[in-house]
DNA sequence: TGCTGTTTTAGAAAAAATTCTATCTTGTCA
DNA sequence: TGACAAGATAGAATTTTTTCTAAAACAGCA
């Protein structure tokens, strides 16, 4: 049995044995709170996910040896879009909380939070808002007032012009008939450049070949 | 005499003198914050910084008579870089954080706040953070995540709690196999919510769900 | 001229998406 | 308490998507 069923289930990430117990430790005061279970890095974080992926949050430390916490994030929320992740480490530097918010954290904590601090996140979270250290509150309003001030990744992926076409396409929602009919060449062409989109890309389907191109205003 | 030196010494603006004199109660139950003074509009509250600029922190309501919060805050952080504005408002729209956050205030706090919230926020803010309610932190950090978001209309189409849930999944570029499985309920049942999904948003595939999801900021 | 990369076309198989019709449970609200 | 909406589940038919293998036409370039 999982326990309660209202209780919050929570999964940690932590490569420091004697923070990840302290952390449990602080997180056991509260008996709403069922951690359950503790990896050493976000490689065997998702490891473990994929067992049991009824978490209702993620307190995930960054610096971890294998996969760090920013990659982990990026992965589980966009695999596990329910999971709430809450970034809890000592790095604080501008361009880390802005990878961390961008990874898709939920939170962002300084190691130094208390219990009830580490509580009150928690509970906020699932609450649907956010928690952010008043530090860290500052840099993300930084962040705002001059988004410049983080530079942007930009890529182009090698797409041929054509390729460029079909992707366009893409991202209005028509489908490869559709499409065909749009370039005047045949449908099997149009499969054909998605499959050579796809791979360039990195992705396996529309909706994230769309993502894609957006964020990386290839359109 | 001001008093203390190391009192933090805050101004108010707040055009219902009702919320303003509970809001002076509050500030009253810790000795070490001395309230300087208090005006009922943003033109009042910068003709009285005129006289006296010796001020750490000013409590900001944004909807005021003669001057809002977000045009007084713009001029008094330009002329006076020292004080620190936080925002203390009922108003959460993504855009009015925006411009909150833009006209240089150092925190925001919605007005449900408590005393020891208010503290706390004060006090973080003067040893150079910067205090964030919870549901104004996610917007912040929704913001970040995507800054093209602010000026976009909004409309609900009436979509259910659940079936947000499983447009948040579509989003990520899942399929409906992934999604019964983070949401822990059947394949049939999601392809049922995608049905339904469609019909309120008036689409008939994915890509244009999560197109229309992003436009009106259902996500 | 041979090499390389882009664009084009096809066939086929498997997986997923889309559109139906129907039930059942649960919680809410009048 | 009965009606109503949301949520959950199934089965079935059809279309689309995705992945694979294979190959021809064409352009630019060394």
């Amino acid at each position: 049995m999982d326990g309660d069923l209202n209780m919050i289930k929570i999964a940690i990430a932590e490569d420091n044995s004697f923070l990840a117990h302290s952390l449990i430790n602080k997180l056991g005061l509260f008996d709403d709170f069922k951690v359950k279970f503790h990896a050493f890095n976000g490689q065997e974080l998702i490891a473990k996910l994929q067992n049991d992926s009824n978490v209702d949050v993620v307190l995930m430390d960054i610096q971890m040896p294998e996969m760090n916490g920013i990659l982990a994030t990026q992965e589980i929320s966009k695999k596990y879009p329910h999971i709430k992740i809450i970034m809890l480490t000592i790095l604080d530097e501008d361009q880390t909380v802005y990878e961390a918010i961008q990874s898709g954290a939920t939170g962002y904590l300084v190691k130094e939070s208390g219990p009830q601090e580490i509580y009150d996140a928690i509970v906020q979270t699932i609450k649907g808002g956010a928690a952010l250290s008043p530090n860290i509150a500052l840099k993300a309003m930084k962040i705002i007032q001059n988004p410049e001030s983080v530079n942007k990744e930009r890529s182009d992926f090698n797409l041929s012009e054509r390729e460029l076409q079909v992707l366009q396409q893409l991202t209005k929602g028509l489908n490869y008939k559709q499409i065909a009919s749009n370039l005047i060449i045949s449908p099997n062409t149009v499969r054909r450049h998605q499959e050579n989109i796809y791979k360039k890309l990195g992705v396996t389907n529309k909706v994230e070949a769309v993502q894609l191109a957006y964020k990386h205003h290839l359109i």
